[in-house]
DNA sequence: TCAGAGTATGCAAACGCTTGCATGGAGAAA
DNA sequence: TTTCTCCATGCAAGCGTTTGCATACTCTGA
């Protein structure tokens, strides 16, 4: 491989002179710069990162992810996927680059901890969080940047960025609403996460601004399976419902599933928009969270603090969720 | 951050010393040792990897992982899920780091060609390669290590890991027979892939073998969803079939969608094992094509290569398969 | 013609680590 | 005591950059 020595010697200047045209100084003459590219072009040259983070403060221009241990379920394995895909798409375009780390106990996986130990990153995503999370505790004390994907639960976050879940759901049901459907029945997945929480507010704020009573006998609160959206609509049936609303695609073709073995129709709608709703008969109408968008955002904002090393912001941001309406929304039942 | 300079003044001794007892070597007496690491405790150090890499002719200890710009399908975003945390694992194991990069055309996405110029990777895996593939033409030019995960299309592969998928296909079939079922139907996705190409050959041997004529009629290929696997069932039915093998867990679940709206049932396998055989009904019986397995493979023998230095090996390492017996092949029925 | 200002370039230290070679001291052998 | 080994340690160069400072050259204006 090149270096600057050997551009250097072909162009016959010193290699600070090299150095600046390689990094656009402005302090070079027209003349120079040509003569030091025809040279770099000749010896094809190219920058060593990992020299120049030595020269450079140690700043790698790398960010470790930190990615969960188990993904379960399908949602999930789409999520981080995209999501993944949307942090680099972001990172390429300001030259950075990712390194994958794991949640996780000590030497089980590749750990953030480490990265951030041995100099190799100088910012962090993290797509997920534990209670009392020790990679957050330790980003926070070596006061490391990082980013968080997801609706921090107590307040240290720095920055973060999430869905308005309670506007999606919301937003869902006044779709329903305004195609003239009124009683609408909720599946929803365990509210110990608060996006299902959030989803659930969303549900009563559009009933309520309709001037819908909330009925709780339409609500069923279970797991976030197939099992679980089978057996609500169970529950559900013959409650003289005109549509069904779920804050997850696995819930919504659980239900749908009962409906099927039953004969029976009502419009349904999912959440997340994961493939299985285009792969599975009704294609299901669904919430699309943006999950490449989410990662963008989440490493956008993570270079710009580390450029511009703003120290105090809280910044939460929000990005636009979007109805992709299928077939499953299009008829009208009644069950 | 502590550096060796750091330590060695609190030791006492040249920073020599306090590498050398970092590094582990047994040139250094007890004494030195216990106080070197005393002092290295009392100033929190840590090596950092940048100096090191710089100082070490540029090894790193990062591997490019390339993953394909698109996933499509329940199937893509499990298996590369899975393979990153195979390949992560070893890499912790091994003390190497992975950095991401995606398959694809120039600015688009993080290229692994800029990480081998910039001097960021030691070597690289493959999750994905397409036709005449750039990076691979990239990675031989610049004699970079690299693995790939599936079947070398041509033969100039250096390292490579896969399943044996005829014998899979194979194993399945013989399964079945095992069971007194003869008449097998095969749906097939597109033979342009080499996997299928092989399963379909697994399903050939394995009724040869069994003394079983292989017949055209009980044979469907077709493209890999949901629709086209519901078609080739209905094209299925009524030829007296004993079972259905599919070299996808969609094209299956297209199938049983048929049967189900028929009131057929017969036993019926899977491929891939994806998390969909779990979560929809029946659970169906699939391959475990153990996809952490062959990340974990492909990056073991990586860093073999790395560590070794053995330079014109074309290894081609197989990864065993599992059937995963559910309910779908539990009870028998024929259509 | 010359001082002064500006522009273009080079020198050398620094970033944190590794490692070949030099050196000093302890112990063994004479 | 002297010489020789061997072990433990230190010195300093080098890895490829960046960058503050010094310097040399070119203009300008008096």
């Amino acid at each position: 491989m090149a270096t600057l020595n050997d551009v250097a010697k072909v162009a016959k200047v010193s290699i600070s002179t090299v150095s600046r045209v390689v990094s656009g100084s402005n302090l070079i003459s027209k003349a120079t710069v040509e003569k030091v590219k025809r040279a770099m072009d000749e010896v094809n040259y190219h920058p060593n990162a990992v020299a120049k983070s030595l020269a450079n403060n140690m700043r790698t221009k790398i960010i470790g992810l930190v990615l969960p241990r188990d993904t379960y379920g399908v949602f999930h394995n789409q999520f981080f996927m995209d999501a993944m895909s949307g942090i680099t798409r972001c990172a390429q375009e300001h030259g950075y680059y990712i390194m994958n780390a794991y949640q996780g106990k000590e030497n089980n996986h590749t750990n953030i901890r480490d990265m951030i130990k041995s100099g190799w990153i100088d910012g962090a995503i993290l797509t997920t969080v534990e209670d009392d999370d020790q990679n957050v505790k330790y980003l926070e004390k070596k006061e490391v940047p990082y980013a968080l994907i997801g609706t921090p639960a107590n307040g240290n976050h720095a920055i973060s960025v999430d869905n308005d879940n309670i506007k999606a759901m919301d937003d869902v049901c006044q779709m329903l609403i305004d195609k003239g459907l009124k009683r609408l029945a909720l599946i929803c997945g365990d509210r110990k996460f608060i996006y299902n929480k959030h989803r659930y507010t969303g549900y009563e704020n559009a009933l309520n601004r309709n001037g819908i009573t909330v009925d709780e006998d339409l609500i069923v609160v279970c797991e976030d399976d197939f099992m679980h959206g089978y057996n609500a609509m169970k529950k559900l049936s013959n409650m003289h419902i005109d549509a069904v609303v779920t804050t997850d695609d696995i819930l919504a073709f659980g239900a749908i599933q009962y409906m099927n073995e039953n004969n029976a129709t009502v419009p349904i709608t999912g959440f997340n928009n994961t493939m299985i709703t285009e792969t599975f008969y009704p294609h299901l109408t669904s919430v699309d969270i943006r999950a490449e968008q989410l990662g963008y955002e989440a490493c956008r904002m993570l270079i710009d603090r580390l450029e511009n090393g703003r120290s105090d912001d809280r910044i939460m941001k929000q990005v636009e969720t979007r109805i992709v309406h299928r077939k499953s929304t299009e008829s009208s039942g009644r069950v």
